[in-house]
RNA sequence: GGAGGGGUACCCGAGUGGCCAAAGGGAUCAGACUGUAAAUCUGACGCGCAAGCUUCGGUGGUUCGAAUCCACCCCCCUCCA
């Protein structure tokens, strides 16, 4: 175990998180915070290849890595390639269908870009580190593992866990050996990473609450090394809704996935009850710039700039300067610009900037124009023709700037503007555009 | 293995021979109002321009007519063994 940089870390990490409302759960309390303040820790956090982008939920203990890191510790980012494959059970009704190894291993590769995009890996003692725990497991054989780790579990204790309990005592719902297992392989990483790189605290999503206590007991007990776990919230809405959905599904932060427009969007679409929790939770800003913020917009008594500088702030820390501009390029045209006056140059850099687009052969529109009821189905923006036509009834739909308000209208290159774009707009905000080739 | 209860549209849930494309609520979508908020109000919400067509766990059957009755099958829940 490398020996702990005494450095004096001047930060209060536990407190500004707490300030920001971002402390669920401590294992450890106040002894977790000298034991911070003494010097540079290391602490991991664990994400599961469970799909082949991370989501914006992810996000949060992704940045409360960052954070810990900006107060001068060094974070880990794990790859859950091992226990990816087993699938945790922590909260779920039901038990789950094993995805296959194959595409595991694809999704896990998948996470690497993603993870890194955020941590700073060049930064001398307390430069990042990005494992994967397939690497500890891989070529562990059963008879060892049951051997040595898990004789220290109790499975007394392990069925007292809140996170499978509804699973053991719920009729009609049970839990394969596999995802019971699951607790005692996350266990582990914290152990061996304790052992690998002095690895003393676990960050993990309010539900990982068993899981990292389950890791604290058997680094005690494999490595007699006392470490500490931290849990974070579960992101709500003051609605009651649920976080992280757009209408389109869930938000991602892979660009083909979501657009860094419509990840800009999203979050220039949160409610003001909500927004400057919003900055506490996904921005770096701190405390006293976003209580300024919401006095300013309190004080304004119009509308609050504080969803567009979150929008600004998450989309650049996701997609970089380039995405952020991209997007509000595509808002300004589409919100606030003229769409009949865009030129050659807007409507292509429109394309290039992620807005939805189809592509309808040209000459396939001179033998037979498309009716605007065709038009919105086949981009989607209405799922029937039905419902097309109940759009343009309520005069919800508009072609370049222009209502629409007959079923009948048709697209043909006489009003496509410079000869082979349309921009259809449904709604307030939904756009599509569509392009002759 | 025995006894009972249940499977209805995205979700919850009413309906027990025709008046049922199926009450009600939620979610969702559109419009008005606004700030590309919230709240509120209005409307839509299986497919179809329409005539009409396809839906009530599955398959057959009874009937002029079935979500509703009958048979068999599948799944879920509760109690007993």
């Amino acid at each position: 175990m490398p020996a702990v940089v005494k450095a004096k870390i001047a930060t209060d990490i536990i407190g500004d998180l707490q300030e920001r409302e971002l402390i669920s759960q401590l294992a450890g309390g106040d002894e977790l915070r000298s034991h911070l303040a003494e010097g540079s820790r290391t602490l991991y956090c664990g994400f599961d290849p469970t799909a082949e982008s991370l989501h914006i939920g992810n996000m949060v203990p992704l940045l409360a890595l960052k954070r810990f890191q900006k107060a001068g510790h060094r974070p880990i980012a794990l790859i859950g390639g091992a226990t990816g494959m087993i699938g945790d059970p922590s909260f779920k009704d039901s038990e789950r269908q094993l995805n296959p190894a194959d595409v595991v291993t694809e999704w896990a590769e998948r996470l690497k870009p993603q993870l890194s995009q955020f941590l700073d890996f060049d930064r001398g003692d307390n430069a990042a580190l990005l494992v994967n725990n397939l690497d500890w497991t891989k070529d562990y054989d059963v008879l060892s593992f049951l051997r040595d780790v898990g004789k220290h579990f109790s499975v007394n204790a392990m069925i007292q866990k809140e996170s499978v309990k509804q699973r053991l005592e719920r009729e009609g719902e049970g839990i394969s050996f596999t995802e019971f297992s699951y607790m005692i392989l996350q266990s582990y990483d914290f152990a061996e990473l304790n052992k690998r790189y002095g690895c003393t605290l676990q960050i993990g999503g309010n539900d990982q609450w068993g899981n990292i206590t389950g890791g604290i007991d058997l680094t005690r007990r494999m490595h007699q090394q006392q470490v500490y776990g931290a849990t974070l919230p579960l992101i709500t809405k003051a609605d009651g809704s649920k976080f992280g959905k757009s209408e389109a599904g869930t938000v991602w932060m892979d660009a083909n996935k979501t657009s860094p427009y419509a990840f800009y969007q999203f979050w220039l679409n949160t409610a003001d009850a909500d927004v400057y929790r919003f900055l506490k939770f996904f921005t770096f800003l701190s405390i006293d710039e976003i209580n300024q913020i919401e006095q300013s917009d309190i004080a304004s008594n119009s509308r609050p700039e504080a969803q567009a500088i979150l929008a600004k702030d998450v989309t650049d820390l996701v997609h970089g300067v380039d995405g952020v501009n991209a997007a509000t390029r595509i808002s300004l045209a589409l919100f606030s610009g003229d769409i009949g006056g865009l030129n050659e140059q807007d409507l292509q850099q429109l394309e290039l900037d992620g807005l939805p687009c189809t592509e309808i052969a040209a000459d396939e529109l001179d033998n037979a124009p498309y009716g605007i009821v065709d038009v919105l189905v086949r981009t989607g923006l209405a799922k029937s023709n039905k419902m097309a036509r109940e759009f343009i009834a309520n005069k919800a739909v508009s072609v370049n700037g222009q209502p629409t308000d007959s079923p009948e209208f048709q697209l043909s290159r006489g009003n496509a503007l410079i000869g082979r774009y349309f921009v259809v707009k449904r709604g307030k905000k939904l756009f599509h555009l569509v392009k002759l080739s």
